[in-house]
This record gives C-alpha cells, structure tokens and sequence, in this order.
RNA sequence: GGAGAGGUGGCUGAGUGGUUGAAAGCACCGGUCUUGAAAACCGGAGUAUCGCAAGGUACCGCAGGUUCGAAUCCUGUCCUCUCCGCCA
C-alpha cells in the first residue's frame, strides 16, 4: 500500500491514480479520517504521559500516600479507555481505506478505461503462412491427444486439463529454456548491453521452488487478495497461490538488505491456481484460461533508482525468450483503467496465435515501486546508512500459453508440431511431435 | 498428531511487577594517540510515530487481559528447537 505521508503530499496525483485506475476510493474522506486519527492520538499520547508520570509518583511514594494517589488516578484510566474506544474505529476505517488505494502510476502510462485502450509499442517477427487452415491449439491438442479436458471435467471439473505425452515433456522443455537463459550472465549482460542500460547489474536470477500456498496475512500485505479469486484452504488461514509471485514477493519480508546485494534477481516455477469467477464461457476451449497451470516468474528487488530501468531489462529478457522460441509477438503498453492496483508501469507481451488469427497475452511484467514491500517491510540500507523500501519488479518468464502460440505456429500440414530448436536439446534432440 | 523447551536491540546474551528503551560483550560510527593502520583510551548510536522545537507516545514474536505501573503475571496465537508418532 502507499504510504499516507505519501497521499498528505501527493493529493492530486494519488486522486487521478485513484480516477484512472476505476477505482472506488474517498481521499478526502481518507485524509480527512487521518486527521482524526492523528488528533485523536495526539490526545491519548498526552493522556498516557500524564499517567505514566503519575504512575512514576506512586511508585516513589509511601506506602501511606499509596492508597489515595492511587484512587485519584482512577479518572484518568477511565480517559485513556475512552479515547482508545474513540481511536479504534477511525483507525479501523482509516486502515481499510489506505488499504483501497493503488499506487500512482508511471506518467508515461497513457490513461484509458480498459483493455481497449492498450497501446501497442511494436510488432516483432514475422507471422508464419500457412496454405492450409492453421488449426487451434485445442484441435491439435486432442487429435495429437496431448490434452485431455474431457476426462479433466469428469475429474475435476470445468476448466480442468491433463497435459499428456510430448507437450508435457514440452512445457518442462521450456520452464527449463527460461531457467537457463535467466542463470547465464553472458545472456543478462547482452540484453541489458543492447538496451543501453549498463549501469544495471548483470547478476542471474536464482531459481526458487516456492511455496504454493499462502498466509493470509501475506496475502494481503502484498496486495494479492482479488476477492473471490483464489482459492482458500478450508478451516486454515492459508490461500492456494494464484502465481509464485505470491511467495516470492515476500521473500524479503522483515529483511533489512544491504544495497551491495542488490539487485536480489529470483526466478521462481510453481502451479497457480485461479478461480477465474466471472469468466463464464470465456476461453472454454483448451488451455487457455483454467484453473490451473504451471508458470515461472521472475521476481526482482533493487534500489529506488534502478527500479524502472530494471522493468526495461525484464521486458527485455522476455522478448529475448519469446524471440529464441520464434513466436511472433506484439509488445503492449497497459492504459491505466487496465493495469493492476499495485502497479506504477505495466507491459504485456502478447504472442500471435494463427489459429484463433488474434494476438493473446502471454506474459506481463509489473513494476510496482516499493507499493508492495512497504506491507511487508522489506528494506534496504544505502551506504549513507539510510533505510528505503525495496522496489520490487515482478514478471512472467513462461506460462501455460506460449504452449499454445507454440502449437498454433509450428503446426505442420500434416498435423504434426515442430518443436522450436531452442528446445530440442531439452527433449532429447527431438524435432516433431506427432 | 502427542510431550517438552524457547522467542529480548545488527549479533551473542542479562533481565520474573516500579527512573528498564532495556546490563554486558561483539560488531558499528566519531575522536585522542600514530607517518598511516592496529591496539588502547574517550565519546556516540535502536525502530516507528506526533511535534517547528523542546519533548511526548508506542514497540522485548504477535493479539488481548490483570495492575496506579508489565519485557517480567494470565489467556490466545504464530514461529523455532528436542523427543515420539506418521510420512514423499
């Protein structure tokens, strides 16, 4: 969440956040209740230094004095209850509110209602021609009977697949191309030199198997509770991750890092499970929307000044990924109305799928300022000895759906898939699967 | 799941109701000494929050409670460790 000092000093820009964002948030009403809060404990503040001297007294005094200093106390016990009874609830709706509202955005990220207004930054590569009728993936899927979501619904239910056979072997084929490419420095170094960021470091990420499951507390202090979204343990206080961002964000939580560590670079892979409420009928076929599927995330905290540059060098390492597997692409700049609470900037990196002959989201990448670990207190010490808020950075390294574009772009007249050459080596030296 | 022990400042570790926000040591910062450093000696130093400031308040895992007064007593909770059970 964003600091109130922040807001007190901030009040425009946090009210057009607020305003572009579609969010329902009173920032008058939420100032005007810090205001209270802080009256109101200015109060308290002095009400306990009057007891606590009090109390200093009585403890000096005689056994005799004891008695009667003690009684004439009593009244301002009774003061102390009642302002706490008088802070209690304005603190309460003062903390829900300064919970509601999303962090600022970037001034580079054009303002718009929803998705629509999305602006694509570039196009990269080159759409493969087919002279057949390029299939989609759910088609491929079944006739090559690498998915299975009938038997999934019979099982689990809707929105359930099983993954068989050599797309299984394909997607570990991948997960293991990300985690390859995010550990070699030569790669990091390249893509950060190409981009004209050498001040950046050129650290490796570190691979993680996080936990999928949650705290609630966590959960929240991160701002990763979206309602009806995710899954909750029944009879614990624990939620099914909906990303590994979930358990990686608050890696650092209560940590105090020195700035020579940073920037801490994590490359996590785990399942995440979604409830996708209020998607009926969306995506029904195949794997493109469920309630389940397996991802790698990239997960990245630095110093307030390298915070931007660092989203810029994670794009980057994306559309280097997504270039190596040869799957078009188009790099889209998020409209305030479409990108996420905790989120200053946020790109997407859509890939071509020619068998539904539309571009689809694939990979995201949030950069959120330190709107994050201000919840969880992750900090860092400058060699000033001064004490700042991580900046953290948080982006898709894989997903579920590239296998899709990359069943759509390699499907052969035949119907078989050509697997990307990046990936052969991880399945073998195999070249089709069929 | 059962039994027991414990959670104190950057670290180690005292502290069982009254100048304790907290001894001591280590680490850290400044100074003296030194050509420089080390050692020694002197001094400083927790975090958050309110306040222009002086200063106040809160914080000894977390949340409540008892008391004029709680790190210290009580309850709940989270976590760590040991033993037993179960187990990939």
């Amino acid at each position: 969440m964003l600091d109130i000092k922040f807001i007190r000093e901030n009040v425009d820009r946090v009210k057009s956040a607020v305003k572009n964002k579609n969010k329902d948030v009173d920032i008058d009403k939420l100032l005007e209740l810090d205001e209270r809060r802080r009256e109101i404990m200015t109060r308290l503040d002095e009400a306990r230094a009057e007891q606590n001297t009090a109390s200093a007294e009585i403890a000096k005094a005689s056994e005799v004095d004891r008695e009667a200093m003690i009684k004439s106390v009593a009244e301002l016990k009774e003061r102390i209850k009642a302002l706490e009874e008088e802070l209690a609830p304005v603190a309460e709706e003062f903390a829900s509110l300064l919970y509601q509202v999303p962090n600022v955005t970037d001034p580079a990220m054009p303002v718009g209602k929803d998705e629509d207004e999305n602006v694509v930054i570039k196009q990269v590569g080159e759409k493969p021609t087919f002279n057949f009728k390029p299939k989609e993936h759910w088609e491929l899927g079944k006739e090559l009977n690498l998915i299975d979501t009938e038997k999934a619904a019979e099982v689990s239910g809707a929105r359930f697949w099983y993954l068989k056979g050599d797309l299984v072997r394909l997607q570990f084929a991948m997960h293991m191309f990300a985690i390859d490419t995010l550990i070699n420095e030569e790669i990091i170094k390249e893509v950060r030199d190409s981009l004209g960021l050498e001040h950046l470091s050129s650290k490796p990420f570190v691979p993680m198997l996080p936990p999928v499951m949650v705290r609630d507390s966590v959960q929240k202090a991160i701002h990763r509770v979206f309602g009806d979204q995710t899954y909750k343990i029944d009879d614990e206080e624990l939620n099914l991750v909906a990303s590994a961002e979930h358990t990686l964000a608050p890696y650092h939580m209560n940590e105090t890092l020195d700035e020579a560590e940073l920037p801490k670079r994590y490359v996590g892979y785990s399942t995440a499970f979604r409830r996708e409420a209020g998607t009926y009928g969306k995506d029904m076929k195949g794997i493109l929307r469920g309630h389940q599927f397996d991802k790698s995330e990239m997960e990245s905290f630095t110093t307030q000044d390298t915070g931007a540059d660092e989203q810029k060098l994670i794009v980057g390492l994306q559309e280097y990924m997504v270039k190596k597997l040869g799957l078009p692409y188009q790099l889209v700049q998020i409209c305030t109305g479409d990108a996420g609470g905790p989120d200053y900037q946020q790109i997407d990196i859509e890939c071509w799928m020619p068998g539904q002959d539309a571009y689809r989201e694939t990979h995201t990448s949030d950069y959120m300022t330190d709107y994050q670990t201000h919840g969880i207190n992750a900090f860092y010490k400058t060699a000033e000895g001064e004490r700042k808020l991580l900046y953290a950075n948080d982006a898709t390294a894989f997903s579920g759906r590239p296998l899709i574009a990359i069943m759509e772009n390699y499907q052969q007249e035949d119907g078989s898939i050509k697997i990307p050459e990046v990936l052969q080596k991880y399945m073998g030296g195999q070249e089709v699967i069929k």
